[in-house]
DNA sequence: ACCCTAGCGGTTTTT
DNA sequence: CCGCTAGGGT
């Protein structure tokens, strides 16, 4: 390693990367440098000779992440990194799974199921027990199965309070055991897997925790219950492997899922962190930006504490724009990412983000009516297209003929006259006989029976012809022989779904080749896997290759562990559009964070969560520091949403940022009804104990070395006249002060609804937040 | 076996 | 408003 790299740091990086055997936080504010922080770190562990590549661990939450950190380490380091175990938890937790499949008690080509297919076999095991699916909805029940899954509790764990769920734990137990028969894993199951051998294993702990000296793990915020109680097996609290856990408190936005942030405290009281290591230089984005930022997540209660500071100037205030309604909204985010992209910026490193993909609409179809190049991210993925899912059933049957799931896939389509009759008659005898499908087809009789002995030797008749060839040979042979390109080539509107196919056929090619891509997977040093040069039993390495599985069941494991781009399409100069949960270890020149209300952002919904309104607030942070150069805050105060126009008051976070950093384009005043700065603020006081809006003011003037937008339509058009107030057919206005009998003085906070149907939600001083038929209750104005 | 339509639900999401 | 799903009709 190059001794320049450790002099480019800063002293809290170089304290960090050169921190000895002990465990170690970071806590790594946004754009701190965390990636080449944990990278740097590995590769001076290996050059002074603390560890050998095999001692290292390295796991991060996305393949994307995985990836990067391994190209970064490439390039710093002489040696091959293959044989380090750098990956996702699940990615990781396959490895090992493939070392030990035996002592796990898996099949040795096990397969790996992905959301949707999990959903799908919970479904079968409803039916399977003649349950109401309204009452057990599938996709519900297999979000509690994870949800106990990631708690560690088998079926046998769980504690059921009420019969409905003594009935779920019955759907699990079955599920599991129809899992087991059909030799498949769920997302959740790799990990637990893992955990419980290395729990119940005393000899194969003790190989792995001596061979691990040096664990990191990245975005340790999100992690769950069971990823660290995974970690503690693997480096418990003082013991002789050292973790070195990098996170930041205040990008923690996935509570919904499970993480803990909590993991952190625990982990430093637990590990005994001497300490805490700060990464609070930021070299990402301007002043303003950065003080917007710190202002905002300081209302926060539960932290850490961290303050990111810069070298680079103040740069250019924020741009604030409150339109009268999300079409202008739209307008106005267009005009400005034009005039951004004129003064030379490219469009690519423009971001258009929103809080729920539902606000995308309006802003797509006014880029789409302008002619403005744009990408929205999110929606399907590569592997979770139906056609590509198809073709994966029949590759995963070449493989395995007992996966129920994917049989059922393709045992009709393309159709070939095999009805539910026949298919159900097919899962009565495989049930009555507690075998798997394909094994069930001899004992039907009839023509029942002679279309699906068709079917299988159609599947026999692929497997023949496809041993011994290369990976796409196998792809390209399956997708003609099974009729789905035929089926498609027929279909009028199949173009894009015949591409889909052609695009794994150059997938399944390019997995094999591409050093560091599909190889990880299949071939791996002998000594690399097992525990003191011993693999799981019958685990055979090809002594040429080292493969440990053929390339096919590699693929399929690739299929479900990694979707694949969310949009295949790159190319083209375009606006990047996402959420924000997406725009997460994103950045962008310039970024636009749109729908700035109440009831979206922060989210209604969210704030019934216990600490919903601090996640949120995280959220906004983690927007905000997305930012290098430009950062554009809009609202709308009225918007179509489910049908109905709503008129929301602006989010509090607004309020929550330095005056002095922001630039109004739009009345900060006089937008609303006259007194509603008070009222809100009052109503805000009384009520939750926040602090309200604070008065008027205007930002700065623009300086700096950034390019400043020309004039644009809107700018005149807001000049000018003060915009309206929206007002509802109620006769209310959203911000107006109302009495109520028994609730008091409160807020209009947002107006939804018309005639029998109008409702509003109203901010009570110290009855809180409430949704009130307008038909029914009665309000007087104030 | 497939197509159409009524009905429902609509925060965020990776593996 | 709009996209998906289930179930019925042909």
């Amino acid at each position: 390693m190059n001794s320049t790299l450790l002099a480019h740091l800063n002293p809290e990086q170089l304290a960090a990367v050169t921190l000895g055997a002990e465990p170690g936080l970071i806590l790594a504010g946004a754009g701190s440098g965390k990636t080449r922080v944990l990278t740097t770190r590995i590769a001076w562990l290996l050059s002074q000779g603390h560890v050998g590549p095999g001692g290292v661990m390295a796991v991060t939450f996305t393949n994307k992440a995985a990836k990067e950190m391994q190209t970064r380490l490439a390039a710093m380091l002489p040696y091959n990194v293959r044989g380090m175990w750098i990956g996702t938890f699940h990615g990781l937790c396959h490895r090992f799974l493939r070392a030990h499949w035996k002592a796990a008690g898996l099949p040795q080509g096990f397969q790996i199921l992905d959301s949707s297919d999990t959903v799908a076999a919970v479904k079968r095991v409803i039916k399977a027990m003649n349950l109401d699916e309204e009452r057990f909805i599938p996709k519900a029940v297999a979000h509690t199965i994870a949800h106990w899954k990631e708690d560690a509790a088998r079926p046998k764990d769980v504690l059921a309070r009420d019969p409905q769920e003594m009935k779920m734990v019955e759907i699990y137990a079955a599920y599991d055991a129809q899992c087991q028969r059909e030799g498949v894993v769920d997302f959740a199951e790799l990990m637990l897997r893992v955990y419980e051998l290395m729990r119940d294993d005393a000899a194969l702990r003790q190989h792995y925790q001596a061979r691990f000296q040096h664990i990191l793990v990245d975005e340790f915020q999100d992690t769950n219950k069971l990823q660290y109680a995974w970690l503690k097996l693997f480096a418990p609290p003082g013991g002789r492997g050292a973790v070195f856990a990098v996170g930041d408190d205040d990008q923690s936005i996935y509570a919904f899922r499970g993480a803990q942030v909590g993991n952190m405290h625990a982990f430093e009281r637990e590990y005994g962190v001497r300490r805490l290591i700060k990464l609070e230089q930021n070299y990402r984005s301007c002043g303003h930006i950065l003080d917007c930022a710190n202002h905002l997540i300081d209302h926060n209660q539960k932290r850490l504490g961290k303050t990111l500071r810069t070298d680079a100037g103040q740069g250019e205030p924020l741009r604030v724009f409150e339109a009268p309604s999300d079409f202008e909204e739209a307008r106005w985010v267009l005009e400005e990412a034009q005039s951004l992209h004129r003064g030379g910026l490219a469009r690519a490193e423009i971001a258009i983000l929103y809080r729920s993909n539902a606000q995308s609409r309006v802003i797509e179809s006014a880029l789409f009516n302008a002619g403005i190049p744009y990408r929205v991210y999110g929606g399907l993925r590569f592997f979770e297209r139906a056609e590509v899912k198809h073709a994966l059933a029949y590759l995963r049957l070449l493989e395995n003929v007992n996966d129920d799931t994917s049989f059922l896939r393709v045992v009709n389509f393309p159709a070939r006259a095999i009805g539910a009759r026949t298919v159900e008659q097919l899962q009565d005898a495989a049930k009555a006989s507690g075998r798997s499908l394909w094994q069930s087809v001899s004992a039907l009789s009839g023509r029942a029976g002679v279309s699906l002995q068709k079917f299988i030797e159609l599947i026999e008749g692929l497997r023949r012809a496809t041993e011994g060839q290369t990976l796409r040979a196998i792809v390209e042979h399956v997708v003609e022989g099974s009729g789905l390109a035929a089926h498609y080539r027929s279909d009028k509107d199949g173009a894009e779904r015949l591409e889909n196919l052609e695009e794994l056929i150059t997938a399944a090619e390019s997995f094999v080749t591409q050093e560091g891509f599909g190889k990880d997977a299949v071939a791996l040093p002998v000594d690399e896997l097992g525990v003191n040069g011993q693999l799981g039993p019958g685990l055979t390495p090809d002594a040429d290759t080292g493969e440990i599985m053929s390339p096919l069941a590699a693929f399929l494991t690739h299929a479900s562990l990694e979707s694949g781009e969310n949009q295949a399409i790159a190319g083209a100069d375009a606006l990047q559009l996402m959420t924000i949960h997406a725009a997460k270890g994103l950045e962008f020149d310039a970024v636009f964070l749109t729908g700035l209300e109440e009831g979206l952002f922060p989210n209604e919904r969210a704030l019934q969560d216990f600490d919903g309104l601090e996640e949120e607030r995280r959220l906004m942070y983690v927007a905000i520091t997305r930012a290098r150069k430009r950062l554009h805050l809009s609202l709308a105060q009225s918007r179509m949403l489910h049908g109905q126009t709503r008129y929301h008051v602006r989010s509090r976070f607004l309020a929550e940022l330095p005056e002095a950093s922001l630039k109004w384009l739009s009345p900060k005043q006089g937008g609303f009804g006259s007194g509603f700065e008070r009222d809100y603020a009052n109503a805000w006081q009384r009520g939750s104990g926040l602090s309200g809006v604070v008065g008027a003011g205007r930002g700065g003037e623009a300086r700096g070395g950034w390019p400043a937008p020309k004039p644009a339509a809107w700018q005149q058009a807001v000049a000018a006249p003060v915009p309206k107030k929206a007002e509802h057919d109620s006769g209310l206005r959203v911000g107006q002060a109302v009495f109520h009998n028994k609730f008091g003085e409160g807020v209009v906070l947002t107006l939804e609804g018309a005639g029998a149907d109008a409702r509003a939600h109203i901010q009570f001083g110290r009855h809180g937040a409430k949704w009130l038929a307008l038909s029914v209750a009665k309000l007087t104005p104030i």
